[in-house]
DNA sequence: ATTTTTTGCACAATCGATTGCACAAAATTT
DNA sequence: AAATTTTGTGCAATCGATTGTGCAAAAAAT
């Protein structure tokens, strides 16, 4: 008994008496082998307990059945929801996922994408760092023939697969939502204008004022960056020390607008009454929180099934020209938070 | 200019009228090359965009820098922080992670390490999945001498890597806490005794009150099995509709533990004076939530990277014996769901 | 000026699966 | 019965990097 050592083609052959170019093509069952080989092929390989060493075949193909995937932190609700679905749907397809996160860094998703390019993957799934600007990273696999997917936070220049929500219409829609509620005075935090999610939830935010004749106030639109739990409190404090504070405010992710709920009951001002609020993303801690955030859904899991389905499929076919575009749908999400009349 | 031929050491060869051998020592700086050549060989290296393929180096020393990773869902806040804390540690030291999810199924589990052992990870990281109670399929990865770290979820009986919590000091901790804040009448969430987080923790909790002489009532011992939301909310309407209600809960989660506050809040229960509440492993929505979740934290990022880190330690040094557990530090975290007393 | 040691590199096998091509035996056609 | 086609396998090269062994040239020791 030798259990260490790896059976592979070989020993198979040289048990059966047949080459190994026999085995390996009777395990494909390749149509120019007869039955009877296949089967007694197969039945040794089940016997000896054989199992493919995906190494050499990724070596000789040049295809690693892998796909890498590029986001910004793991730990964050709407990520962590993504991967999971990247995840199923892969593995569904016999495929191994490779996470790597960006932290958010540009450096970073570089660095990531040359080590997930040398790891020779089949694929790639991304949703860009916030700092990305210029995308040469991604030269190679484009050159390579590599499939590319961004998901949620695309290039808005490169021309590309992408599976994405409609921003500008899922903020337009929580605008006029909290127009609807009678709020007058309606404040936004804004993201990043790198990103396609952020630029597109403010251009909502101003189309749907215009639309009802709203002013677009300066002093009303404060910047962002991380939009995490303490610049959200940051930026709400600010707003809230207006001499004439907001009666709306329409954050770009649920995360910063729990900061803006707190921050309200702790100044004392009422939500919805004095303050309507929606978030965006639908977090789990959305229908948590006292009152209950009103928010747009976002499909995450969906997203990631979906990235990945069009990562096999182009990865399949090797259908090169066509940059597909989904677009999947988010609703609006009314809870108290936001809800004025009635 | 042909741009979709990978750069070999071949062709490096070949320029510089040496052999692969000499490129392939020249860019590891092997000591018996010379500084000359070292330098020659780096700079056309450099100069021709030469990436080493990852798969052939694999293949060659059946070592593929990759960690795998089975964990039950990926989309929970303690989970993604796991596999934040891998993939920091693991990337930090040129090694890629591959995740897998096991939806915390057995057979889920067993195709997972299968296609895992199958892709020749050097090493794998494992969160057992609630079902599992037999261990064969980590077998042929002990047998290959690739080194296998448990976290949090470990096998009771299998001698292993582990790196873990002191679970039942833990459970004493929550439990003794809520019992010098008064309470009389402690209730628990018992989950699946399979695992040792949750048997622990449970026996924390008796034997916290049995050092306080109270009583261990079985009416107060409700169990569940997926201590998801919807269930937390069903045990805890189960306990609150008992003719003497309890006067304190312990949750092996925050989220079952979010369950319970909402359902108390929904009844009219007062927490913390009514029913002081105390939950595990302060998710971020334990601290949102009104009244703030009580709670014990988890060091879920620390135990990632410390997972990882023993992993690449037994992986370079081969050190097969010695079966290291290693028990991080984790703390009570007192907010107002569970302060009665000043 | 020899002999010995060191230095620097080339050769060739190896990891395991895949595949174009060749070729003998069997089946079919004339 | 001879010629042709089909069927089933084997041979050998290939994917790209790694490494033990061997050998010539240069350096050091005698």
């Amino acid at each position: 008994m030798k259990p260490n050592k790896e059976v592979t083609i070989h020993d198979l052959a040289a048990e059966l008496n047949v080459a190994p170019s026999t085995v390996s093509r009777a395990l494909k069952e390749h149509p120019s082998i007869s039955k009877e080989t296949i089967q007694l092929v197969k039945k040794l390989a089940q016997e000896k307990g054989y199992r493919p060493n995906q190494i050499a075949a990724s070596l000789r193909n040049s295809k690693t059945n892998t796909i890498g995937v590029i986001i910004s932190l793991i730990n964050r609700p709407f990520v962590s929801s993504l991967i999971s679905g990247i995840e199923d749907t892969a593995r569904e397809e016999g495929y191994n996922v490779l996470i790597s996160q960006s932290h958010d860094s540009y450096d970073h998703e570089v660095a990531n994408a040359k080590a997930l390019y040398n790891s020779r993957v089949s694929g790639l799934i991304v949703s860009l760092a916030t700092e990305t600007l210029q995308y040469d990273h991604f030269q190679e696999f484009f050159r390579s023939n590599i499939p590319v997917v961004f998901v949620d936070r695309v290039p808005e220049v490169v021309p590309s697969h992408r599976v994405i929500i409609d921003n500008f219409a899922a903020g337009f829609m929580a605008t006029e939502h909290l127009i609807q509620q009678g709020c007058q005075r309606i404040a936004h935090f804004v993201g990043s204008q790198h990103r396609n999610v952020y630029k597109e939830r403010f251009r909502g935010y101003r189309e749907a004022l215009q639309k009802y004749n709203l002013p677009i106030l300066d002093e009303l639109i404060v910047t962002g960056n991380s939009l995490s739990l303490e610049e959200g409190t940051k930026l709400a404090n600010q707003l809230l020390s207006l001499p004439n504070p907001p009666d709306g405010l329409f954050c770009p992710n649920d995360t910063t607008a729990i900061s803006a709920i707190q921050c309200a009951k702790n100044r004392g001002i009422k939500v919805p009454e004095q303050l309507a609020i929606i978030g965006f993303n639908n977090d789990p801690i959305s229908s948590i929180i006292d009152p209950p955030l009103s928010t747009i859904t976002h499909p995450a899991v969906e997203m990631g099934k979906i990235a990945a389905q069009q990562l096999l499929k182009h990865s399949k076919h090797k259908e090169k020209i066509s940059h597909e575009t989904v677009i999947l749908k988010t609703e609006l999400l009314v809870r108290e938070s936001s809800l004025k009349t009635i």
